[in-house]
DNA sequence: CTGTTAGCGCTTTCAA
DNA sequence: TTGAAAGCGCTAACAG
């Protein structure tokens, strides 16, 4: 069961090898029909594929590029990664999708492993410790690019949603609705930018509201400690009227606790969420959020990414590209 | 910026190629620790990747697998390649991840191509409409899996679930609860192996009970359509009282409904869904839900693939592994 | 219009 | 213990 390459199928055509290659690859301008036909012939006859790898060795291209996400569970990566697909099938790249568990040593160990295998670009939602690989890759002039997070120190484009706007939405959505007692409760993970874009989102609102920030009304921690934290917002002697969830993880702890401790909502404790969750308008009461516009995330890191993978390098470069984030009202706040 | 190569290391390590590549490979056995550590420095020195497209070429192993789902946003599929990708990684395989959207054409064109990239083994959710390329595939003794699904025409082992005992599991529930009249809707595409089960696995489990069995309380619809047939359910002179959802998306349709109507659940219509949903226990009524065991049928379709791949050919070949479904029962049933 | 030839970067006998 | 040489399957000048 030998595998049979061009050289059969040369053979079986009685035409040599690179005819058949400038068949494969629709060079036929100077092709006699004739030819073409015994070649054609010759590939069904003997059922040949060409073998992708042995071209991409030649080509020194493999039309493949690798993302890193933190983990492909969170709906925000499975929606930014399945746009990415999608632009990249338009133009026959395929995907190769690593978890890197915003483990840095993971992130690392997979960037090396993309390159050698010489995708041909890479997509990352970055860890932000692997500084001087960033730097390294950046020097030796590799496509990358950085999705929903910024690492500050390197400069690699980052594609991402402008996090203090999505923040002070929100802030301006509970002011409106005359909630002064606002709280906000962010996971953090190391200190990755968006978690401090929000939470400085969230302090200028209120400022420019004339409101006075108060810090027990700030909360980062693990997901695991959120009732807690809520908890302890809930019993201060000015307990806050409403919170803002920091993403989705965050919003479902903060609604398994209002759920166990009978609380309404919106009366008691106001709620919104950031990143769009799929009960949102269907949960009693509907739920107000910030939806972050993942599929234009995505499909613009994509096409981002290609054009420098084809050189069509459009100049300007920008470092940052901000994507609006929409507050959608429902009944929660 | 030229990009170098093992001959470059050997030049500077003032060795040959093929010793070079013995360090790469680990094969010390023979080798003299001082050549060893002067390629170790030149390695280093030039900071040398190895070429991993140069070596699949050789070895005709590319230690990637391709996955093909129907479409990655579903949450069952994103858990499924989760649990590939993990097992992979342990034996330092890569993922190629595509999305056929239930698409025949391009479920083929998807196979072709990863086929022709050498891939080592496919893990496929399929279609089920490509019968002849399965068969060609299986001829020709290419490692693949099927998860989710099954293709009785084709000899290619499957991972999933037993459907017809998650149907029964949540029909029984409804049976032991009192309620008699039960509906099921699930949403068909094309004539998916799954949806059959489930509906076989509620009418036998109703007639073990004595119940009968009424058709028009059998729905097999578009997503876009179920929650007309729940109201067409409602509607009857009989109407049910108890429903099951074949899957989240129909699960999602329902709870719309039961919203939109102040339906109460589930004094008016109990519910169970099979396949677990984020927000169930934090919804209000909390739902009742089959769950199937997403990361072991992940796993497991890895591990039989990489299995094949490495010709541990555990010679008994099951042709169907099928995992177990497990009732939760909260308060909508 | 088609064939010859020389690699792409690595692995792997086989000799030395 | 190390090196020379052939070859994986394909592409791309360059001849003819």
């Amino acid at each position: 069961m030998k595998r049979i390459t061009i050289a059969d199928v040369a053979q079986h055509a009685k035409v040599s090898k690179s005819t058949v290659s400038q068949y494969l690859n629709k060079r036929y301008d100077y092709m006699a029909e004739n030819t073409k036909q015994r070649i054609e012939e010759a590939i069904k006859e003997l059922d040949y594929r060409p073998n992708i790898v042995a071209r991409s060795l030649k080509q020194k291209s493999t039309m493949t590029v690798g993302v890193i996400v933190a983990n492909i569970l969170h709906s925000f990566s499975t929606q930014v990664i399945r746009a990415i697909e999608d632009f990249c099938h338009l133009q026959d790249f395929h995907l190769i999708v690593c978890n890197a568990d915003d483990d840095p040593e993971k992130e690392k160990r997979y960037i090396e492993m993309l390159r050698a295998k010489q995708v041909d670009g890479i997509i990352i939602f970055p860890t932000g410790d692997n500084v001087e690989l960033y730097q390294e890759i950046v020097q030796s002039n590799y496509p990358i690019m950085f999705v929903d997070r910024l690492v500050p120190e390197v400069p690699i484009p980052s594609v991402m949603l402008d996090n203090e706007k999505a923040a002070g939405l929100a802030v301006q959505h509970f002011v409106e609705k005359g909630y002064e007692r606002i709280g906000i409760i962010t996971n953090v993970i190391r200190n990755v930018t968006p978690r401090m874009e929000r939470i400085n989102g969230y302090k200028k609102v209120l400022k420019e509201n004339g409101l006075s920030i108060n810090e027990d009304y700030i909360r980062k921690m693990q997901v695991s400690c959120v009732q807690e934290a809520l908890h302890d917002m809930l019993s201060l002697d000015e307990p806050i009227q409403a919170v803002l969830a920091g993403n989705d993880l965050t919003l479902m702890e903060i609604l398994k606790y209002v759920k166990k401790h009978r609380i309404r909502v919106p009366e008691d404790l106001a709620i919104i969420g950031i990143d769009d969750v799929s009960f949102a308008n269907f949960y009693e009461p509907a739920l107000t959020i910030v939806e972050q516009p993942a599929f234009e995330i995505g499909k613009k890191a994509a096409e981002l990414l290609l054009n420098k993978i084809q050189k069509k390098d459009v100049e300007e470069e920008l470092d940052v590209y901000r994507f609006e984030p929409t507050l959608i009202v429902r009944q929660s706040s």
